[in-house]
Order: C-alpha cells, then sequence, then structure tokens
DNA sequence: GTAATATTATTAGAATCTTATTATCTAGGA
DNA sequence: TCCTAGATAATAAGATTCTAATAATATTAC
C-alpha cells in the first residue's frame, strides 16, 4: 500500500505539466505533415473506426464535452475534413463523417502518432509501461470520475 | 528496451483523456473549499515558496506560458488573491506577491492537493508511483521538450 | 394523452494557448 | 560615448476548449 511522501504531493502537478508540454510537443509533431492539432487529430482517428457517429458519441470517444465538440466539427467541416448529417431517426441528432480528404489527412496523422507514442516510451520497459496505463485508468476511477 | 505494442499506440491519447479527468475532478475538489480552479491555486502554492517573483518565473514554475500567466494574475489581483508590484532594477520587470488572502486560500489549497493526491495513488505501490513519475520526467525529454 | 423530466446539440462567456506587439535592456562597432 | 541589432519582459489580439445556460426533441409517469 502506497504511503504518501513527500514527492506525491506534486502528482497531479507534475501531471498537469508533462501534459502542456506533450500536448505541445504533439501539435509541433504533427503540424509538421498534417495541418492539424491534437483535438482534430483526435477526432479523424475517432471516426475511422465510428464513421457516422452522433456528436456526442464523439464527444465522449474523443474525452471532451459536447460544446468542445460542436466547435471542433465546426471548424473541420470549414477545412473540408468531415461532414455533418442527419441520423434520420432522432430529429435531436446529427453525424459526422470523414470526408475523403479526412481519410487522406487520417493516415498521415495515424503514423504521427504512432511515431510520437513510441518516442514517448523510449527507455521504459514493457511492464513499467503497464504500470503507467494501469495508473491512467485507476486514477480517474480513484478520484470518481 | 520497450517494443511497441498496439497498447502503446493510444499512451498519449489515454494520458491527454485522464489528464481531462483529473483537471476536471481536481477543480470540483477544490472548488468546495477554495473557490479557485488548478491554474490559481498553482499560483498560490507556488508564490508561497517565491514571493516576489517576476512573471516569467512564475509562468516557468507553474507550467504555463507568459501570457497566460498575465491573464491569471490579473484575475487574480481582481479578487484580491496577489499585489503586482515593480521590481525596480530591470523596468521592464514586474512583480507578484501573495495578499492575507492569498495566503489563507494557500493553506486550503494546500490541504485540498495533498488530499487529492492521495486518492490519486490509491492501489499502487511505491515502486509503481516511482516509475509514474520517472515517465512524466523522462517523456519530456524523449520527445524534445 | 399530457405534463414533467431527460437528452442532443448549440450558444454565450470565461480561461488558456499561440502569435504578434510594445517597451526596455544588452552587446558590439563607429 | 553613442547607435543600432538583437534579446527579453510583459501585454494584447485571436483561436481553442471549458462551464453553464438555452432551444428543440424524446421519453416517462401519471
Amino acid at each position: 500500500m502506497a504511503i504518501a511522501r513527500p514527492i506525491d504531493r506534486r502528482l497531479f502537478f507534475m501531471l498537469d505539466r508533462t501534459h502542456t508540454q506533450l500536448a505541445k510537443a504533439a501539435d509541433l509533431h504533427l503540424a509538421e505533415h498534417s495541418h492539424v492539432g491534437t483535438s482534430q487529430a483526435a477526432v479523424l482517428i475517432y471516426l475511422g473506426y465510428h464513421n457516422n457517429c452522433r456528436l456526442t458519441e464523439l464527444a465522449s470517444g474523443v474525452g471532451r464535452n459536447n460544446s468542445a465538440i460542436t466547435g471542433l466539427v465546426s471548424r473541420m467541416e470549414q477545412t473540408g475534413l468531415v461532414t455533418r448529417g442527419k441520423s434520420g431517426i432522432d430529429r435531436r441528432t446529427k453525424t459526422v463523417s470523414l470526408t475523403n480528404e479526412g481519410w487522406t489527412v487520417r493516415e498521415r496523422v495515424m503514423n504521427d502518432f504512432r511515431e510520437f507514442n513510441e518516442k514517448l516510451v523510449k527507455g521504459l520497459t514493457t511492464s513499467e509501461i503497464d504500470t503507467i496505463m494501469k495508473f491512467l485508468s485507476l486514477s480517474v476511477k480513484n478520484v470518481g470520475g
């Protein structure tokens, strides 16, 4: 059982700072090839697996809330990466799907993320990576997310 | 040496999503007692150790950039938590210091974060926590941050 | 069948990031 | 010494994402 030592007190802070810096680095990495940021990249990847899904499903799939998705999808619609449609059954809902251009950019983005994630785990063993994944899944439950 | 397995491809994405959810939970936790968010809380904590520091030093101390700090400090000045001053030597620079109210809120915030971080590591051994801290420090270097 | 409640997407406003701007300082050469 | 080029500190402007509130549509309970 973990007993809090001084270093533990800064865990959230370190996570926050690391996330800020990694997000910036990931944006730079993507910008070299794909001209989209990490949020739009996440949407492209998710839609590749769940094309034509509703906005709310997309939101929970990429870990953002509905109003963030509204703006995100609008911007991606303007740059021709996705299109909005109506689901037909429920008149409240709209669907999102990839355009041809969207599929093309998605392939580049997938490569970029693969490279980026490989850099991320350099110097770590597979068992250490398992520990990190465990923490990332567990901590949200621990704080009641 | 870590070889990329499928799960590694989503490491950045999982980190991003976990961060989003933890930041939200931390804001809620702080809101119960202290009426400040995580960013303002980080400023209060840092100033406790480095009161009267310059804005740029504060920015790198809390892991945000200068323009984020300008707005952050302005809002905190309006709510009476900090004050701006002039450093005197270099006329470009300004300093930030805690008000009495700022010191008071800081104490509550320190308690809130201690509790929050304890929740965060529940179910993890100290060696697992070490691995996570190692990852958080190492990954930024790995991607060239 | 209707009223109360829930859900979907959007809008409005706040917070933070990126990029550009302004003011000031430092260094190097005439 | 003075002047110009480049560096640094803080701010401002615009974009992105969050929270809270709103409008439209569905579902549930009576």
